[in-house]
DNA sequence: AAGGTTCCGGCACGC
DNA sequence: CCGGAACCTT
């Protein structure tokens, strides 16, 4: 795996950016102002005219606006990036702002590290003392200045949702709650979206329940939790990730002078991807900014509101799971009234039929602003479409394609990019990039740091920079195995408790806990002396790396690592030495920064981060080797461009994803998303299902996807338009569909699975007569059996089975069916052949 | 009471 | 197929 943190904007130098200006002079302070050096510049009028050359007149006004709130409404591709650099640039130049005055926000810190690169390289280094990150790193460099105001350690720690969750299990254990009905995962979604909108535990405790009568047994619940499970983040000194927000906002709504402070700093704010942005967010520029009536500072000094720019396209807005509202967006001018706006629409990514199938798509959504991507730059080839038997057969025919694409037209892995609507996609891809030995590599996932021997060396590290993390430390008290399990836990658990002490603090008493024995006593008194020790180190200066060196070392991970057999040990110890090579990079990056700097960029990488780039030094290198083919799904593809990109699994269920089906509106968030992935394309693309798809070892049968009826026809040169199974049922079998589900030979896929011999099948199979039963060809919205919960029912391959839960209606209604030993299955009733009994 | 083992349930999308 | 929890074993 490629290091963490090569794309991550290093403190006011990126890597290229420092290569290209080695006399830069000494290192400036970060929030000094320098002022570019003019002697050997040109005169100011003509480097800000300079910075309009090659803009379209649209681009243009949005870089010289002044004064109003202005809206960016950017198509894909229409130089968007290009535009708020510019404008930035332009500003600067013009000495409009000063760059520590400068706040962008931007989606990902690659993006962040791209504008930095981009505006120094029209400006000069002057450009490293804005603040350019994601909302969340913003938000954590606030909060760690203002720490002590909220009574905060300022090294706290960042939950991500897996601490979260875990602390939420241990929340609901000790209220006593049935995990089944209140699973952690579904609380933490339920909290997560009350900080998306700003409700704290108290504000939903009085609220929930007053607002109905009836009050509802999971909202009290939920109340309950809420306020426990905050509490316990207080007490750890903890922060999840929505807090980052929510907690800024409180700050600078309780607080005034803090926010004065800030007012007075950011004179120019932009946010780009403003679509995603959620109400948190948006609450939270507008504090930032100003706008809300206030213009008198504390000392009668004006404080008129920032400049504000936002960047974003409606049609982009993929976020709506994790609280993002196109509101924000689409109510921008109500927002601030004397707001300007601007729309692009010109496109300088796409050939004009990649953009037209784009085009058409996005214009079956509803209550949609009409906007037309256009490029002077010619149609392009037709888009290629191609329908696989089964999932190994699509990865082939995309391995199969990118090979013949590098011997006819010189296109280089490194030009390829193959979305995929969910993460497990990628496995069956892999096999065969594997086989065929293409390079590549696999963006998100199972990321890097969630990796349990990442996460447990990462742990240690937090709850030694901050010795109250309950969560943390209780995650590595046992590990590697120490003799401390569950019983000892929970002793000194219950002691801190009774107490009001943290779980770190009962440890040092843990002398005075009562139901110890002896062991367990010397076990906890040398972890604890283990953790002493490591907090002295950390104390006395020592870097990231050398702490999380001891760590390893002292803790005797490595050495159980090293000494076990399992080869999937051998992998873990890689991925500790890579952990540690990041946290020697951290160093010799930011030699400055302690374990809580190292800790809150660990928190704060995206997938997207880890993106290959090919700019810069890498470049060079990227070419030699002909870069690597990169696999990620549509979310984390937004915002890049590839050459060639393929994206595949256009099935009903797929993609659209199953859970998206019954809602209009997650129905059109994921053709935004099928919009996002057509527009990544620059020269070629490519679209492809396959008819059978294995998920959970179950092979089940998907009919295409609705959007492929949204791409016009002309187009798209078909390679292969129907499934072996499609054109053994258009040539008149009539028994057999739902057999031949299997029957595809599936190329290289080691098909041992217990129970998909198709001989099976057909003795258990009953003859339901129904010759179209199990065709990709969906039945008329009449012949849906209608059935409810309880109904027997047969079906082809599985037999006879009971109904256990009926989701949606109509033509795409789903049922859960319980077939007994062959198990539960979701079937999509328009094309399961399935017959009520 | 700790550690190993089976078994259940899960695959959206992410900072 | 994989990981975490109930379960069983020592």
């Amino acid at each position: 795996m490629d290091t963490l943190f090569s794309d991550l904007p290093l403190p006011g130098l990126s890597p290229s950016a420092a290569a290209r200006l080695p006399a830069a002079g000494p290192p400036r302070e970060r929030g000094s102002v320098v002022e570019p050096a003019g002697d050997r510049e040109p005169p100011a009028e003509e480097r800000t005219t300079a910075l309009l050359d090659g803009l379209n007149t649209e681009q243009r006004e949005a870089v010289l606006h002044e004064g109003s709130p202005l809206l960016i409404v950017a198509g894909a591709g229409s130089g968007k990036t290009r535009v708020l650099t510019h404008r930035i640039a332009h500003q600067l130049a013009a000495h409009r702002v000063r760059p520590p005055e400068v706040l962008a926000i931007t989606f990902t810190n690659k993006a962040a590290a791209e504008m930095r690169e981009r505006v120094e390289a029209l400006v000069g280094p002057a450009a490293r003392a804005m603040w350019v990150s994601t909302f969340h790193s913003a938000c954590v460099r606030i909060l760690r200045r203002e720490a002590s105001t909220l009574g905060l350690r300022s090294s706290f720690s960042i939950y991500d949702s897996a601490d979260s969750q875990r602390l939420l299990t241990l929340v609901a254990r000790e209220l006593n709650l049935d995990p089944k009905k209140y699973p952690a995962k579904a609380l933490s979604s339920k909290i997560s979206n009350l900080k998306d909108e700003l409700v704290d535990a108290e504000t939903y405790a009085s609220t929930s329940g007053a607002a109905s009568g009836a009050a509802n047994e999971f909202d009290e619940t939920l109340a309950a939790v809420y306020t426990r499970y905050q509490a316990r983040l207080r007490q750890a000194h903890a922060l999840d990730f929505d807090d980052l927000i929510m907690t800024t906002v409180n700050l600078l709504q309780a607080f005034p002078a803090v926010a004065e402070h800030y007012r007075r700093r950011f004179r120019q704010i932009l946010v780009d991807e403003y679509q995603d942005t959620n109400h948190a967010q948006y609450v939270l520029v507008r504090e930032l900014a100003g706008w809300h009536g206030e213009e008198q500072g504390s000392d009668g000094r004006a404080l008129p509101p920032a400049e504000l720019t936002v960047v974003g396209d409606a049609d982009q807005s993929i976020y709506a799971f994790r609280g993002a509202t196109i509101r924000n967006i689409l109510e921008f001018e109500a927002d601030y009234p004397q707001a300007r706006t601007i729309l692009l629409e010109q496109n300088y990514r796409s050939t004009q039929t990649i953009l037209s199938a784009a085009n058409a798509m996005i214009s079956r959504n509803p209550d949609r602003r009409p906007k037309r991507l256009w490029t002077d730059s010619g149609a392009g080839p037709q888009i290629v479409g191609f329908v696989a038997d089964n999932e190994h057969e699509e990865a082939r025919f995309v391995a199969e394609e990118i090979d013949r694409l590098g011997d006819s037209d010189g296109v280089r892995p490194g030009d390829v990019a193959v979305f995929y609507r969910t993460n497990a996609q990628s496995r069956a891809l892999e096999e065969v990039l594997i086989r065929v030995g293409l390079p590549y590599k696999v963006v998100g996932g199972t990321r890097f740091y969630e990796r349990r021997e990442v996460k447990d060396a990462v742990a240690y590290l937090r709850a030694i920079a901050n010795p109250d993390d309950d969560v943390n430390l209780r995650r590595v008290l046992n590990v590697p195995k120490r003799g401390l399990g569950d019983r000892s836990e929970a002793m000194v658990a219950g002691f801190a408790e009774r107490e009001r002490i943290s779980f770190g603090a009962a440890l040092d008493r843990a002398d005075e806990a009562p139901g110890l024995g002896s062991r367990a006593l010397t076990g906890l008194r040398a972890f604890g002396e283990l953790m002493s020790g490591l907090r002295e180190l950390a104390d006395s200066g020592a870097g990231p790396a050398e702490v999380l060196g001891a760590v390893l070392d002292r803790t005797g991970y490595l050495a159980e690592l090293r000494a076990s057999e399992d080869p999937q040990d051998a992998s873990r110890v890689d991925n500790l030495a890579e952990l540690h090579a990041v946290a020697t990079e951290f160093e010799q990056a930011e030699p400055e920064g302690d374990l809580a700097d190292f800790l809150e960029r660990v928190s704060l990488v995206a997938d997207s981060d880890q993106i290959p780039t090919e700019d810069g030094a890498e470049e060079a290198q990227a070419r030699a080797d002909q870069g690597v083919v990169t696999l990620m799904t549509l979310h984390t593809a937004k915002g890049l461009e590839f050459p060639v990109v393929f994206v595949t699994g256009w099935e009903d269920g797929t993609f659209p994803h199953m859970r998206s089906l019954a809602d209009p509106d997650q129905l059109a968030e994921e053709r935004r998303l099928a919009y996002v992935g057509l527009t990544r394309a620059r020269q070629r693309l490519y679209i492809s299902r396959a008819a059978v798809r294995t998920a959970w070892g179950v092979p089940n049968e998907f009919p295409a996807s609705r959007f492929l009826d949204d791409v016009p026809e002309e187009l798209v040169d078909w390679r292969r338009r129907e499934s072996s199974m499609d054109t053994l049922r258009g040539s008149g079998s009539g028994w057999g569909g739902g057999a031949s589900a299997w029957g595809g030979r599936g190329g290289g896929s080691r098909s041992t699975g217990p129970r998909s011999g198709p001989v099976k099948r057909s003795t258990t199979a009953p003859a339901t007569g129904g010759a179209t039963f199990g065709s990709a060809t969906p039945r008329p919205a009449g012949e849906v059996p209608s059935l409810e919960v309880g109904d027997k029912v047969t079906h082809d391959a599985y037999g006879v089975g009971t109904v256990v839960a009926v989701e949606g209606g109509g033509a795409n209604a789903v049922a859960k069916i319980d077939f007994g030993a062959d198990g539960t299955k979701r079937l999509l009733l328009r094309y399961s052949p399935v017959t009520k009994l």
